[in-house]
DNA sequence: TTCAAAATCACCCGAAAGTATGACCAAAAT
DNA sequence: ATTTTGGTCATACTTTCGGGTGATTTTGAA
């Protein structure tokens, strides 16, 4: 930490000598003044308080100051509603036809065979055409399943 | 700083003090040895040179890092399981059971009856039961609008 | 302890779901 | 022109689901 100080200011190095310097021969004429008066140690403690907070003065100026940077991550929510963007990579890969995909979209919504069939115009053996199929391209067993999946994928919101 | 740094560490106010009267006396010791010598200067320079480096010290050790929040903003799909905080004015208000509960959830994981029987060791019949007062608790007529209600209450993720 | 709710299980029956297969037709691709 | 694909529909069959009813046991709270 303090090798790091003094190798990267240069300029820091040169102002503290200089100063110091300057502290010394301010010393050296006071010098026989004052002791003279026996007063050696009160000397001494007050350059070693001088100089003491003179390096508190120096590190808390001259060093960088010292950043903790604590991320916090904010959930953010993707609201269903408003912006639902289906997955196309997915939605692609499962190679829905447009009728089967519509009869999953209504699955979803709880609609019967018999409900999806009298929505869509068709006959209910129609619609049990479209789910089996749909049950083979997506893989599953039950329209419960194709649900799940479907959400999972987000290929329905 | 300098003054908080001062007004809220005692122990480190103590630390120094005593260490400075330390050195103090072993300097008033040494004193009359080395002044003789004629090496005042020199006494004082590594005194002042010490109590500098001691002040820097002092400071980057004791000084608390200032904190910089950073907040990211991380998206969260409505998929996620581990931030899924369940609807409980609406669970509390359809009233279901715990077991009903669970036959809820794993009707809407997409498995039949008959598994959802293996995989809460209990009969086929029991499950029959549940979900049919299930039913009735929702409202609804079939397993795909239990699912679908169960999902739009945000009772299940 | 007592009582109600919850959980368990059984049986029957009809409805719905799902499987398998085949057929027809139209549009699009080759 | 032929093949492929998607959509439609049908029949026959099996499985699952859901309603209705009734019963026993567990459990938690008054």
């Amino acid at each position: 930490m303090t090798s790091r100080l003094f190798t990267k200011n240069k300029r820091v190095i040169l102002y503290g000598a200089a100063l110091a310097v300057l502290l010394f021969l301010l010393k050296w004429l006071e010098f026989h003044f004052i002791i003279i008066n026996n007063a050696y140690e009160v000397y001494i403690g007050a350059i070693a308080l001088f100089f003491t907070l003179l390096g508190i003065w120096l590190a808390l100026k001259l060093t960088k100051p010292k950043v903790q940077t604590i991320v916090v991550e904010k959930p953010v929510y993707i609201n269903d509603v408003s912006g639902f963007s289906p997955n196309l990579r997915e939605l692609e890969r499962l190679n829905l036809s447009r009728r089967e995909l519509e009869v999953l979209e209504l699955m979803a919504e709880g609609l019967s065979n018999q409900e999806i069939s009298a929505r869509l115009f068709v006959s209910l053996n129609t619609i049990k055409t479209h789910s089996s199929n749909l049950f083979d391209k997506m893989e599953v067993k039950r329209r419960t399943q194709a649900i799940e999946m479907a959400k999972r994928l987000c290929i329905i919101p």
